[in-house]
DNA sequence: ATGAAAGCGCTAACAA
DNA sequence: TTGTTAGCGCTTTCAT
């Protein structure tokens, strides 16, 4: 057997008809008589003939391919929603390619580029991001390329620099998520909580933050009741910027962890420390994990739908016509109750 | 603007060039003045051109790519595993895709025949199968279909059906894994344990099994001292299958899961019948997935280096010739304690 | 119903 | 150094 790829001219030669005819009878979209097909289409599977796509790409404009593009993928909420674009772009008949850029820029910069010579339609960018003015122009070049070869930009999750440039975008109601479990915790009793794991600048935990500030003066309290503590996102930076907080005297009653990881991070420290959560201090997360129920104790925290963030994102940029570009939806969230909370200590 | 791509033609007439020398002023591979070069990069960025990756594959060969195929990207595990290829290949210049399945043997044959239209040079197929007569003549098929069009395929986690086949496997020493923990149980005074989620059929968990008897047999324990409830793997089935067990009458102090996640499940239904772990029950798990260590209590389980089997998988699928298939590589494991491992009950 | 031929965008021989 | 040309594998007019 000939190395390399089997051609449909070898396929054509061997059903005794021209490449075009074998074309046709495999393509199945002309009339091509019953008996031609059969031979044609018996002469490919014995030579287990797969067409090549960049030849077939080249001339009818390309497989329908989208890309989704996050930080890690073994981030679980990032997993999910790429399993959520995986899902929505498969039950469509499109392939879909997952990139992790590690939050560099210029892997992401590269990464869409090489999307845009494989030809994708859809490219999916997730995940919250500081909104800087290297930032926006990238962005906007993102879009302006991607729309001039007709191929569709959504962002996940992270704002769009200009409501004029020609992307979706579709992200969590992150104030809303945060103000309801800022609530929650204050109608437990807590008066001092702090907010661990900020990152000023990134869009998703400013927005998280001001959720968090805005239910802290819905019940009365002053601007300085808040307490941010800017550590980042992740468990090693939930586990040390806990460890610190616990060495000086203990202000506050209850943490707000920017994300299920640092809660995570937190609750070790906590444990660590030889403190009981919730007797001694309550803890809450963000995006419910799958794994925040098996946490110690399981994780009160507000779930996001991160699978139907993923699904929501073909959808739309599927659905919309472009002139839709610049469209803003939001995703709504719930607070799901567990067991790391409960009233403060001394409150009873 | 054209609507649609800008083509290098494009780009060789705004810098008043032939297309032969703009591409070879671009690709950088061919000897160009300096300033000739310079018009054509500048007209190529002015119009933000990027090639056709399809064209260039038509006739160079194609890009270097990557494919990793898992159940699902969901799964600590896989994500690892995944971001490992990743990694590696990303190192080298290499795109990778990663395709889920859900588990799917019809969805696994079309994602791999779309990487063979789209010529990928290697494919990896992540996690254990069942091994029956339509695993061996689809993985068959792959092999040979992949192999006659030059590209590498390798099975990690996985059986190949024939050491004949052109195909590499890597994977972990499962048994030697189950054997480890299994006495390590034993040395802690267990000698009732029950290993929970077997999947008779499938290859990694079998393997584990076999390890679990092995440290049994050498422990002198007889072959009925064996207890494996097969309730497959994931959460769900742990916490069913560990509820189920704890109805009864207790006839053991430890329990084996058959990997992290049902250790997770049998650890929420123990909580859930109010006993202890490890007072009551010890448990170990399986795969030492990021989380185990915020599970309640800390999971003492077995590390297998998920990312670096991803990593191994395309180091040796580049270096080995392709004489080398058939090749087996075991990959090392070892165990980390944490505290879900106490003496049995009444042992002191 | 089928074949011949053009052409998708690009690179690599071959000329000049 | 640069341009001309052929051709990668495929689909799709346009003839027949």
């Amino acid at each position: 057997m000939a190395r390399g790829r089997v051609t449909i001219r070898e396929v054509a030669v061997r059903a005794g008809v021209s490449t075009a005819t074998a074309s046709r009878a495999l393509s199945g979209n002309h009339p091509v008589p019953a008996a031609t097909r059969a031979r044609v289409v018996r002469a490919a599977r014995e030579l287990d003939y797969v067409a090549n796509a960049h030849a077939r790409a080249l001339v009818g404009g390309g497989r329908k391919m989208a890309a989704v593009v996050v930080r890690q993928v073994t981030s679980p909420f990032y997993a999910q929603v790429a399993e959520g674009v995986e899902a929505e772009a498969a039950d469509r008949g499109w392939l879909c390619v997952v990139g992790a850029t590690g939050g560099d820029p210029q892997r992401e910069m590269d990464f869409v580029r090489l999307m845009r010579e494989e030809g994708a339609r859809l490219v999916i960018l997730v995940g919250g991001v500081v909104e800087d003015d290297a930032y926006r122009s990238r962005v906007a070049q993102y879009a302006q390329a991607l729309d001039a070869s007709g191929a569709r930009l959504v962002l996940c999750g992270r704002p769009a620099p200009d409501p004029g440039i020609p992307a979706l975008v579709v992200e969590f109601d992150n104030e809303a998520g945060a103000r309801a479990i800022t609530g929650y915790l204050l109608s437990a009793g807590h008066r001092r909580i702090v907010f661990l794991g900020g990152l000023p600048g990134n869009t998703a935990l400013d927005a998280r933050v001001a959720g968090y500030r805005a239910a802290l003066a819905e019940h009365g309290l002053p601007p300085e009741a808040a307490h941010v503590v800017d550590c980042g996102l992740g468990r090693p930076a939930g586990l040390r910027a806990m460890t610190e907080l616990l060495k000086g005297r203990r202000e506050f009653t209850a943490v707000f962890a920017g994300d299920d990881m640092v809660a995570a991070g937190a609750l070790r420290a906590i444990a660590e420390a030889a403190l009981s959560v919730p007797d001694d201090i309550s803890v809450v997360g963000y995006n419910d994990i799958p794994l925040a129920e098996d946490f110690n104790p399981p994780l009160t925290t507000v779930r996001t739908p991160a699978e139907e963030l993923g699904r929501a994102a073909v959808r739309i940029a599927l659905r919309d016509a472009a002139s839709a570009a610049g469209r803003h939806h939001l995703l709504g969230t719930h607070i799901v109750v567990r067991r790391s909370v409960g009233p403060p200590r001394g409150a009873l």
